[in-house]
DNA sequence: AGGATATATGCAGATATGCGCATATATAGT
DNA sequence: ACTATATATGCGCATATCTGCATATATCCT
C-alpha cells in the first residue's frame, strides 16, 4: 500500500503533474523543464526528485545535464499504472498547452549563460 | 485538470484508501466505517466528505443512517478510472486485510448505543 | 414536543508540504 | 587548478492537511 500512496502524493501536485505531462511528450533535462513551466530551478529539481523517488522517472547524466524521463520499467508498478492513466487520459487545459508550447522552444541551457 | 488533482488528492491518503478499498467490497453507513477501520466519527465522515466531493462516492440516507457507496456514474470521470485501477490493483496488506476481517462484524449501528 | 441516535462541522493544535533563497556539488573546458 | 555551467540541497517561512473535541443538525420514536 505505501508503493501505492507514495506513487498517488507524488502525482497529487500540479506542478508534479505539468512536469510528468511534458516528459510524455519527450525526454527532458530540469533546464527545459524549468523553461517548458516558466518556474524556479529549485523547483523543477525537487519536483523532478520527487516523482524519481515514487517511480516514475528515471535519470541519465549527459554531460553537464541530466536528462530524465518517464521509467517504464519502474519497480513501482503503481506508478506505471498512473503514468499510463495520465498518458492516456484526456486532461487538457490552457496551463498544459502552454507548457507544451514552451517546451517546443526549450533549449539544452540553463539560465546563468543568459 | 483540476478534476484529476482533486480525485488524487483525495485518494492520497491512507484512511481515505482503506475507506474506498471497504467500499469497494460492500455499501457502508458511517458507523460501519468506524468500526471497520477502526477510527473516530469525525474522522470517518470528514474523510467520507472528501472521497464524495471528488467525486468517488455518493451517498443515500436510509432512516438514521447514510450509506456511501462508489458511484460509478460520477460526472469526475478521472475518479471511475482511480477505482478501477484500485479496484483491479493488487494492492493489500496487513492493514486492508484487518479492515476487511472487521468489515465483516460491523453493525448498523453507532457507538451511543454502546 | 422531547429524547435518543447518527452524522456533519467549527475550531484549535500538530504535522506535512511547497517554495524561494543561498549555497553545495558535479562536470566540462581551458 | 581555475572558471563556468547545471543540478541538488539545507534552511526558513507560508500555507495546507489531518485529527480530536465539542457541538450542531437531522431523523426516528413515543
Amino acid at each position: 500500500m505505501q508503493d501505492f500512496i507514495k506513487a498517488i502524493k507524488a502525482l497529487s501536485d500540479e506542478t508534479r503533474l505539468r512536469i510528468l505531462k511534458v516528459l510524455l511528450e519527450r525526454e527532458c533535462c530540469v533546464c527545459e523543464i524549468m523553461q517548458a513551466l516558466d518556474i524556479s530551478q529549485s523547483r523543477a529539481s525537487r519536483n523532478l526528485g520527487i516523482l524519481q523517488d515514487a517511480g516514475f522517472l528515471k535519470e541519465r547524466r549527459d554531460g553537464l545535464w541530466i536528462v530524465y524521463s518517464i521509467d517504464w520499467q519502474a519497480e513501482n508498478r503503481y506508478a506505471i499504472s498512473l503514468a499510463t492513466l495520465l498518458k492516456d487520459s484526456l486532461i487538457s487545459n490552457e496551463i498544459l498547452a502552454q507548457d507544451k508550447e514552451r517546451l517546443k522552444h526549450a533549449v539544452k541551457k540553463g539560465v546563468k549563460q543568459g
